[in-house]
RNA sequence: GCCCCUGUGGUGGAAUCGGUAGACGCGCUCGACUCAAAAUCGAGUUUCCUCGUGAAGUGCCAGUUCGAGUCUGGCCAGGGGCACCA
């Protein structure tokens, strides 16, 4: 330290070590703290930590180092999320083993997020491609079979026909395999679902408990689940048959004018047998996109059947249709067509010349308006029978209630959400613990795999120089004996959908035993996570499977939690700007370098265009690699960065000159740590009122999650310190400021504990260090400035006692030359005061 | 197409309740220190003008209010999500 710089290349490593000597980051749930369970999405890995990891570890560090000083019992832990495809890829292109591949990663990523400082628990950390944790996942797989929620059908893949694989859907590219470039075929196969769908109501109505949830994820769940009420019923065909429709506006039923179907409805199929024109309709159909915004600009297509289906009020025969807008996958593949309160609808009846009758008007009168659009909202009913005058809601509880007495038809709850398939005709999943017993004379069908056999490890040694499952193709590991019958058998070589790892990962961090998958009282001492932070895009799928697992468990009588997550935070992204040479390809920042306002290629000195500021990827080559930063600027900055600026939900834009400010600042808290002088004496009450308004605000800061202000507040205390003459107050603001940076820059923090005094005075490291504590007498200012408005603009200011009462403020304010002059002796018709704040006086 | 979010200086963003818009960082400008450089420190930095005790200003247009970045209505732009869901 003899050119008085801290040195994060020597310090970042020994406070690591000193950490992991003094276990102080490991959880204990024997303790009797209150808990708090701090956990970040769980990172694949796929090779190095790249910058949005660091972003969402780092706010979880802060959050856990923060509740740690603040006395709570904190579990922090860190795992992998380690099956999955790219391993396989690696496999397939590399000639590497999928475990061998996957291992390295992990051990790179550790050393990696070691070099940050985490705040973790080391000695929890596990790998879902662990047979010590896959074999409890086949327990619990196991134990949802026995109660009803695993059963087996017959679903379609994506089959490549020449690499002779299923493919997962992001590796179907405009309809051709990624690899081969073959046209993907659909093909039928029996797989494994887990019933989701019955907990359905559950997992929408829990989402009303998460009030730490962002409100957009909760959105988003809710429209995914998809719930809707309504009526189904039957429509008599004139050709003798029936067709069952679905419709949650029952009450518009006297509107309808058409009845429509799916092209790959029986009906339309039926139609299609004795009408060619039916079937090249319905052809048609089949082919364009099946995205939303591709279908909802697509225009509305229908083939008239020639059919008539019998009103079941009115008699009449409405038109029958094949329509291309109804799916055959959602309620009963079959709707009723009301142009009046449907847009969709109305557009397909104007488009076939149908009647468009209106049923619901703002009031009776108005029962005759003409309608120039699809009216959808609330009304009472018109032209409809026993239901006119009712408003929308009684129409449909009277419709479906005479529906039901008379037997036509019943009140029913659609779900859009269905049953999770977790089939995957790969190998690097968890292998799914069943056998299927072929015998001859009809065997024992597919049999579950003896607890006390299990894990159902993965073989090693499979190749995978050819297409296809290794597992399926491996000689000896699917050949076993049937548990039942001891006849000849064949194991399932269906692994897992990789999401089931993850949905349950946060309960084997909080309790690991070896015998079962986690133990019951353990976990509820942990659970729920207090805070959960990760990436917005899994804001569907990852958190609705971990949300149906656990109370899918707790359905089970396993877990007493039907909510893993208490608070859920979803950050932005890291961004950085693009560079492109001459020739249009990508330039990495480090093959650039600026001269003025320019950028020159650093190899040649060409100029490079500057680009639009995106996420790092890898393609455009904006990436910025997390070892080389920390190797340059320390852990300290690196982190500190993260952690400022930006709002912690929106994207960070990463810049070179960011960096180096963070690094500036690191060095001059570090100056600042070395003007802790224990013998200064005197008050400095404007500092020491700074000092616990920041600590108080810091707090606050760091509780909520807004990083970027805990950040300003910390360089407004600095820049007060640096102000501040010597005094016993700034030596208790450098001290305490110390200890507020510390959850953002915990290494510089130990380095400046030890140096001033602090470590060998208190005995231990600032991680174990309490947060300061707020003397509420300090928080408020004696003197308060109170801004001086005429006519709301600010004319004056005032700098008074606090308690200044108001009429007083008033005489103040009236009495100011500027006010007087921008009153220029108009009568005062009013004045405000606001106490503390302004005056604002009215002429 | 529908739903949701976001628009504030050159730039990232502050402004907890409707009460002094622009905290804090970056960048830039000027200065100090130095033989010089680095590092560091200090001052300035919304715009406009007639340079004042001035005017305007938080995407645009209205409105509510003594007072609007903040509330209401209508637009525009950017981003995200999706379900033709009956």
């Amino acid at each position: 330290m003899s050119d008085n710089r801290f040195d994060p290349a020597s310090a970042d490593a020994r406070w690591q070590a000193a950490w992991a000597k003094a276990r102080c980051f490991e959880a204990d749930s024997a303790s009797t703290r209150p808990k708090a369970y701090v956990l970040e999405m769980f990172p694949y890995p796929s090779g190095r930590i790249h910058i949005g990891h660091v972003r969402n570890y780092a706010m979880g560090d802060v959050l856990a180092r923060y509740k740690k000083m603040r006395g709570h019992e904190v579990l922090h832990p860190m795992g992998w999320d380690a099956f999955g495809m790219p391993a396989e890829n690696a496999a397939m292109e590399k000639g590497v083993h999928p475990a061998g591949w996957t291992h390295e990663n992990i051990a790179t990523m550790r050393a990696q997020l070691q070099r940050l400082g985490f705040a973790l628990d080391w000695s929890r950390e596990f790998a879902t491609c662990d047979p010590s944790y896959y074999g409890h996942e086949q327990a619990l797989f196991l134990d949802l079979h026995e109660a009803g929620l695993v059963y087996r059908r017959s679903s379609a893949v994506n089959w490549d026909p020449v690499d002779m694989t299923v493919l997962a859907n992001e590796q179907v590219v405009d309809g051709r395999g990624w690899r081969s470039g073959a046209p993907v075929e659909k093909r039928q196969l029996d797989q494994w679902f887990l019933k989701i769908t019955a907990f359905a109501d559950g997992l929408l109505e829990g989402l009303g408990t998460l009030e730490h949830w962002p409100e957009k994820v909760r959105l988003m769940q809710e429209n995914w689940i998809g719930k809707s009420q309504g009526l189904q019923f039957r429509f008599d065909l004139s050709n003798g048959d029936s067709v069952e429709v679905y419709s949650t506006r029952p009450d518009t039923i006297f509107g309808a004018s058409f009845v429509a179907v799916a092209p790959d409805h029986p009906v339309a199929q039926a139609v299609a047998m004795n009408n060619c024109d039916a079937g090249k309709f319905i052809e048609r159909c089949k082919q364009g996109g099946t995205t939303a915004a591709e279908l909802e600009t697509a225009e509305k297509l229908g083939f008239d059947t020639g059919l008539g289906a019998r009103h079941p009020f009115t008699q009449q025969h409405l038109p029958v249709f094949i329509a291309n807008f109804v799916l055959m996958e959602y309620g009963t593949g079959a709707v009723m067509g009301v142009p009046g309160h449907d847009q969709r609808d109305f557009e397909f009846a104007t488009k076939y010349a149908l009647p468009i009758q209106r049923v619901v008007a703002a009031s009776p009168d108005l029962a005759d308006a003409p309608l120039t659009e699809a009216e959808s909202g609330e009304g009472i009913l018109v032209h409809s029978a026993f239901l006119n005058g009712m408003d929308v809601p009684t129409a449909k509880g009277a419709i479906i209630a005479r529906a039901e007495a008379e037997g036509w038809g019943e009140g029913k709850t659609v779900w859009r959400l269905r049953d999770w398939g977790v089939s995957r005709q790969r190998y690097w999943g968890t292998p799914i613990p069943f056998v299927h017993c072929a015998q001859e004379n009809g065997g024992c069908g597919t049999v579950p795999v003896p607890r006390d056999q299990l894990p159902v490890t993965l073989p090693e040694d499979v190749d995978f120089a050819t297409p296809g499952n290794p597992l399926d193709r491996h000689p000896s590991w699917k050949h076993t004996k049937c548990p039942q019958c001891g006849g000849e058998a064949r194991r399932e070589t269906d692994t897992l959908d990789t999401f089931i790892n993850s949905s349950w990962y946060f309960l084997r961090f909080a309790s690991q035993p070896a015998d079962k998958p986690f133990d019951a009282a353990e976990v509820a001492q942990w659970l729920p996570v207090d805070q959960y932070i990760g990436g917005v895009e899994h804001a569907i799928l990852h958190l609705l499977y971990a949300r149906f697992w656990t109370r899918a468990l707790a359905a089970c009588g396993k877990l007493d939690v039907q909510e893993p997550f208490a608070s859920l935070f979803t950050q932005g992204m890291v961004t950085h700007e693009t560079y492109r040479a001459g020739d249009g390809s990508w330039l990495s920042p480090g093959e650039v370098r600026r001269n003025g306002d320019d950028y020159l290629r650093v190899e040649d000195g060409t100029p490079v265009t500057l680009g639009r500021v995106e996420k790092m990827s890898k393609s455009k080559k904006n990436v910025v690699d997390p070892d080389t930063i920390i190797a340059r600027h320390g852990a300290d900055a690196v982190r500190w960065f993260m952690l400022s600026d930006s709002p912690p939900e929106r994207d960070l834009p990463w810049s070179e000159s960011g960096i180096e400010g963070c690094a500036r600042f690191v060095q001059r808290l570090w100056r600042l740590f070395q003007q802790h002088d224990s013998n200064a004496t005197g008050e400095d009450r404007a500092l020491a009122r700074k000092t616990h308004q920041s600590i108080a605000a810091v707090g606050e800061d760091i509780e909520s999650l807004g990083f970027n202000k805990a950040v300003a507040r910390l360089y407004e205390l600095a820049g007060a310190i640096d102000k501040a003459p010597p005094s016993a107050d700034r030596t208790t603001a450098i001290r305490t400021a110390l200890l507020l940076a510390a959850p953002m820059m915990p290494h510089l923090a130990e380095e400046g504990w030890a140096a001033m005094g602090e470590a060998q005075r208190t005995g231990g490291l600032v991680a174990d260090a309490p947060w300061p504590q707020v003397d509420p007498a300090l928080l408020v200012e004696d003197e308060v400035t109170i801004a001086v408005q005429v006519k709301g603009k600010l004319r004056d200011t005032l700098i008074v006692p606090k308690d200044v009462p108001n009429p007083e403020l008033e005489a103040l304010a009236l009495a100011s030359e500027k006010v007087q002059r921008s009153l220029d002796g108009a009568p005062v018709r009013k004045v405000i005061v606001v106490p503390g704040r302004l005056v604002n006086i009215v002429a």
